[in-house]
DNA sequence: GTGGATGCAAACTCTTTGCACCTTG
DNA sequence: CAAGGTGCAAAGAGTTTGCATCCAC
């Protein structure tokens, strides 16, 4: 997938309008302002393609939700808030998982999810 | 959701068996052995049921996959194998999360998933 | 005996795919 | 104008639900 169409425009632009990582029908009622008629199997399509394309990094939440996001920073994870459901980005976190892992696993990624209430919620 | 039937003994002797997470095919299949023309609606409703009552936990994966196990340690996270796509349990952490996220944040709960190769994909 | 639990199949949700048509380069 | 992308609808995969029957208490 390598034309620019419109799809592809509107796609990428409600994600980078968000700035917080998107469920597919996020991004399909969002995109659809822009290009109306705009079908479900294309966004599914172009999320596939843009991550393939390294554009796009996903989200895996409990339930088996999966959200989309423009990957800004270098490495970072996830704050999801239990009441509004809205997930945020959480800054870097420098520490040494190796040592929580038995001796003769080989470490290679990480993924941490947090909870709680965000800041509107929580007030 | 109270009464000991038999289809509820083997989806949990298939999981204290196993010792390790397990996804619904693999707990209709294991419990099938004992129980015979178990169906899968009565692997989730009892899954489901175990849950609510705290007899297990949800473990979830990436790509929506929900795996279940007994709760056997206090605190503990899971560590992935990306060849053998086995799930190992790994020790509890002492890091200090609530550090990373932002001001006026409540931190309530924190999922870590760490990947890599197990012991024997790794040698 | 009776109400909760089961098994089956149909219904649902979410995602993918086939195909004719349209659009970008 | 030609390849590749789109929209629709149908097909899949995974999970839930309705209902008659069964069985644990």
């Amino acid at each position: 997938m390598e034309r620019n169409t419109q799809q592809r425009q509107a796609i990428l632009a409600a994600l980078k309008k968000a700035g917080r990582p998107l469920s597919v029908q996020e991004v399909l009622q969002s995109a659809q302002k822009k290009c109306p008629g705009l079908g479900v199997a294309t966004v599914y399509r172009n999320l596939k393609a843009l991550i393939n394309e390294e554009e796009l990094i996903s989200v895996d939440m409990p339930g088996g939700v999966v959200l989309y996001e423009i990957p800004h920073s270098e490495h970072h994870h996830h704050f999801s808030c239990v009441k509004c459901s809205k997930v945020f980005d959480v800054e870097a976190c420098k520490f040494n998982f190796q040592k929580l892992i038995p001796e003769g696993f080989q470490l290679s990624k990480h993924e941490i999810l947090l909870s709680g209430l965000c800041r509107t919620c929580s007030s």
